[in-house]
DNA sequence: ACGTAAAGTAAACATTCGTTTACTTAGTGA
DNA sequence: TCACTAAGTAAACGAATGTTTACTTTACGT
C-alpha cells in the first residue's frame, strides 16, 4: 500500500492542469477553450487530462472552487484588523476588485463564466458562488443604513456594479483602490452636491 | 424590374428569423444555440437560414442591432417631458430595467451575450452598445454632482448595477421602478444613517 | 528483480455544428 | 405562356469537440 494522502511521483499534474484551465477560461472562456488546448499547455495530450479529471465540467468546477477559496480568503484577511463597517466594506471592495482586476486567473473566471452557460455545471457554480456571496450579505447588515433599507437589494446592486468592471477597466486610469473607495462613498453618503439632496 | 423596398412575396420571414433568433439567444446564449435550432422555430430547414443571413454572426448583429435600437427608443420616450436631471436618470434606468427584466427577447440579449464571447462579431457589438451607452452618459453628465466627481466610473457602475440585474432578478420582490428608485436615491444621497454620514 | 498501477500517448469514435450544394417549388413580370 | 428569380428542402461536407480505447512507459513497493 501507499501512504496515502502522498502520490508515488512527486509531480502533481492536476494542479498544473488546473492552472492551465484557469487561464484559458478567464481569457477565452469556457465554451471557447479546448480539452485539447488545456492539455497542450501542459506539453500532454487530451486524453490525459481525463486521468485526473472525470470531464471538463469536472475541470471548471474544481478551478471555480478554488477561485472562490483563494478570493474568500484574500477577503477575510483584508477585514479582518477593521472594526468601522465602512472601511470593512470598502476594504473588502478593494480586496475583490484588486483580485478580478489584476491578471488573477482564477478571480476572473468568477465573473467571465456564467453559470447560466455551462449546462450541466450550473448548480455546483451557483453554489459556490452563494458562498462567496453570503461574504458580502454579512457586510451590508453590519451597516448603519437608513431604516427598512432593502439590504439584500443594495448587496445585488453592488456585486452587479463591480462584477461588471472587468468588462471595461483599463479604459480609464481608475485603479481599484479608486473605484472602492467611489463605490462605497456613493453608497455611504451619495454624490448629489448638498444643495441638490432630496429627503 | 421589381419595385424597391418591397420585397415581391409579401411575408417577410428574415424578421421571423430574427424574432426566434433574438428568443433562443436571450434564453440559451448564443453558443448554445445552433441554426437548426432557430430554423425550425420557423418551421425551416437550416439551409434556408442562409437565404437570409449570410451568417449566424449576421444574424446577432441584426438581433443585437434590432435590441439597441429598441432600447434606445423606449428609453428616449421615458425621459422626453421630464427635466429635472434626477428624474430623468431615475425614468431611464426604470426603462432599461423594465427592457432587461420582462422576457423582452431582444433586450436580454444585450446583456445575456457578451461581445467577447463571439469573436468575430465582437467589434460591431461593441459599436452597437457604445452607442446605447452614450445616453447614459449624458444623463449623468447633467447631473449636478460633487466636483471633481469621475463621471466615467459612475456611468460604469451603474450600468454595471443595472446590467447584472438578469442573472438575480426575480428571488425577491423587488420590482423595476423598486430597483430604478433605490438605485437612483443610492446614487444621489447615499444609504447610511444621517448620523453615519462622513465628509 | 518483478509485478502493479498510475500517467501518458496515439488514434479513433461519435456527435455536433456552421455552411454549401444540387435540386425543387412557386410567385411575378413581360 | 414562359423565362426568371427568390424561397426552401434534403443531403452532404468538413472541421472541431468531448470522450474512449488500446497500448506504452515509468516509478514504486516488496
Amino acid at each position: 500500500m501507499r501512504a496515502p494522502n502522498r502520490p508515488s511521483r512527486a509531480n502533481n499534474r492536476s494542479l498544473e492542469l488546473r492552472d492551465a484551465a484557469a487561464h484559458l477560461f478567464a481569457h477565452r472562456g469556457y465554451d471557447q477553450t479546448t480539452v485539447r488546448e488545456i492539455a497542450a499547455a501542459c506539453g500532454m495530450t487530451a486524453g490525459a487530462v481525463y486521468v485526473h479529471f472525470g470531464s471538463k465540467h469536472a475541470l471548471l468546477i474544481a478551478v471555480y472552487g478554488e477561485a472562490v477559496t483563494r478570493v474568500t480568503k484574500r477577503l477575510a484577511v483584508s477585514i479582518a484588523t477593521l472594526d468601522c463597517p465602512w472601511q470593512r466594506l470598502e476594504s473588502a471592495v478593494r480586496a475583490h476588485l484588486e483580485a478580478v482586476l489584476q491578471p488573477n486567473d482564477y478571480a476572473r473566471v468568477m465573473t467571465r463564466v456564467l453559470p447560466e452557460d455551462v449546462g450541466e455545471a450550473k448548480i455546483e457554480l451557483i453554489a459556490l458562488r452563494d458562498r462567496y456571496e453570503a461574504l458580502f450579505r454579512a457586510l451590508i447588515t453590519g451597516l448603519p443604513l437608513v431604516p427598512q433599507t432593502d439590504c439584500g437589494l443594495v448587496r445585488l446592486l453592488l456585486l452587479g456594479a463591480i462584477n461588471w468592471t472587468p468588462f471595461w477597466y483599463g479604459h480609464g486610469g481608475a485603479t481599484p483602490r479608486d473605484i472602492a473607495h467611489l463605490t462605497v462613498t456613493l453608497l455611504r453618503n451619495g454624490l448629489a452636491q448638498p444643495s441638490a439632496r432630496s429627503l
